[in-house]
DNA sequence: CATGAATGAGCTTTCATTCAT
DNA sequence: TATGAATGAAAGCTCATTCAT
């Protein structure tokens, strides 16, 4: 139904490997955080098996290609960031429609935020391997951009009704959200990665802030 | 006074190499094509000398390292992208003052806008390797981060005091701005690079009043 | 009395391995095929263990060596493709002496063709192995050339007491007569493998009358 | 015309590498000293590189690939061995017609046993490599054996019509002929590779008077 | 100045073999 | 006895860089 070849071979790929042993993790590990560090491309392979304690041939018989390697890192980084939004978003505001649209994208905000500085050395794998790597991104963005604009689209689309938002197509609305919010995660956690600071929370409030004047009908464009 | 190696070597590159020969313009040119196809990692010597139609050596003779080809390829965009950002909005704008905010941000916008479509394929290359790889971010952002920002701070300022903008530190909102001005163009042309389309005017207007209201004074925080 | 080291391990290992378990048998079978098809140095240990459902280190635990598992092999073919020769072609002629020279000729190529397409996959194996390994073919050569030539010789020296053989030394003929016959089934069924044609009935007839004339007496020396 | 991809890469490989620097020439020299010794599988590259005083990148530079070296190796000795084939037997025997069969016979025989054992050691790497990989055998056969059969063919035909041949189909003999005289060449040659013995005349004339007795007419099939 | 042959360190990958379970 | 994860040496190959011409 999928044409999608690094997609199939992706899911193929998390499905086999169910049964991590101690070394494969401590393979990834070193991995993620070596590939955040110097970039995928400037991260040879014995380098890792040597800070993870595991002969070169080990990482290929598990992982086959470096590039697999890769994939195994970024691969479940993108399923979980993906499918558990609308449900994490939905029960942390108001499960019956979003309640505000303050409500509502404060939540997304705080949430994905979370999420990635919990996650952030692969956040920055898959950022600069993303801009990176031209064919990662033409098949991976697809799906995982789609997934996020669905989602998106559709709670704009019902805020939109309320008459809370400018008469922006939902979708330019969507679009401008995102680079925004995506520019601010990416500004902070790989452009200027700093130890979690605690100026965060009111980063976090000023961003939002932020993005709902965007948004906001009410006023005329200026 | 500042014991930047980096840019130290960059300063006395675009110095030496004052007089391009016409080999020289196309490595240069070459160089850029093919970093901006493929990135810097993936793009060998070999491959630029072909391509530009001279021996091996030659780049080595003019440029010393591959490293330094690439410095060739940013240092000239920067210096220009820097500089002349000042004057140039200010002659575009009432010369005075920027004339309204709203003015001054539909300048901004417009006037980068065409400077990178202008430069995209550099433009590409930067983005990508300024993410890629640290030291090169570490090294010029302070100084690139600092000129721009130290505009735009200046700029917010004078409207601040003018009572046009939310009352948020002028550092914040310049962050703010950037992010999400640098995020739309960067989404646009290094993540989905297409043919220079018609609507770009109206993304840019949408963008502008995004940006606008998002600084505007006059509506409490939600 | 023999300084023959492959020989010896040889012969010792067709000792030991006299019970043959059902996987032991998968084994060898699996090896065969891969070997007929890709040749031993383009055949992994992995590859056999994979196609013969067994694990990698059950090879090594029966073989100890993916040489030794190729001489598992070869060996029995060899040991079957000669003493049994004699005997065979003994019965299937005239057991007092072999009856005409033709009768012998024309029983000796159809019994040795019969024996190598029933056993094409391991002819295969050792035609190619022995050109392409010279210790192989050093070590075995002397044995099994030898056994071959003793046989071949013993009957010329009989056909030629009878007059029926050209004023050659029986040595000479004897190699003349292998080289055309080896060379003919190995062309039919190493260099071009077919499925087993009905013409081979008629190339055989050819063979033996091509071998038979140039054996033959009566003819002065053109 | 020709769909055949590998002979394609061979003549533009001949083509381009017209000038031979000095050390491409040891390069070549010691591959087919070490492939006639080891057989291609069982020399590396970097055996090649030391035993010729040569880096190993240089080999690379030279030839891309270890398959194209061997490619490199057999094409002149295979073009060479081929179109001249019946132009210098013409010439050694009757210009007008080959003189008689017999004569015909002798001066092949020799003529290629001369040029074999001129090349004796790309002879031995091109006769492994051509049992041994398939591909090789599949792409090179048709065209080789074509040019031989093509020009075996015809002479057949001529002495035929003089009435100088038994009455089997000239393919068929050509089949014979050339199973039994390659035979006796790989035996020599390859199989028992001695010092060129004085013996190798009365071998030859023993050769060529079996072989002529074979194509012999005047004798009922026995 | 320009060339391009030569270099060699370093890369990813393969695979026969070992050994704890 | 059978397993298969782990090993590490060695393979083929790439490429920035040097230097004699």
């Amino acid at each position: 139904m999928s044409s999608n070849n690094l997609l199939d071979k992706i899911i193929q790929q998390s499905k086999l490997s169910k049964k991590e042993t101690a070394k494969q993790q401590r393979i990834v590990e070193t991995a993620i955080a070596l590939f955040a560090e110097r970039g995928y491309a400037h991260t040879s392979t014995s380098e890792i098996a040597k800070h993870s304690g595991v002969a070169e041939g080990t990482i290929f018989r598990h992982y086959g290609t470096k590039e697999n390697l890769l994939l195994s890192v970024i691969v479940p980084f993108l399923k979980e960031s993906m499918p558990s939004l609308a449900e994490e978003i939905s029960e942390q505001v108001d499960p019956r429609g979003f309640g505000s649209f303050g409500e509502f994208v404060r939540a997304l905000i705080r949430n994905r935020f979370e999420f990635l500085m919990a996650n952030r050395e692969i956040f920055r794998v898959v950022a600069k391997e993303m801009l990176y790597r031209d064919e990662l991104r033409a098949e991976l963005f697809p799906h995982v951009g789609g997934a996020i604009f669905g989602f998106l689209g559709r709670a704009l689309a019902h805020f939109k009704e309320r008459g809370e938002l400018a008469d922006i197509p939902p979708p330019e609305l969507a679009k401008l959200m995102l680079t925004t919010i995506a520019g601010s995660f990416v500004a902070r956690i790989v452009l200027a990665p700093e130890p979690p600071g605690e100026e965060a929370e009111a980063d976090l409030e000023r961003l939002a802030r932020f993005v709902l004047e965007g948004c906001a009908s009410g006023r005329a464009a200026l």
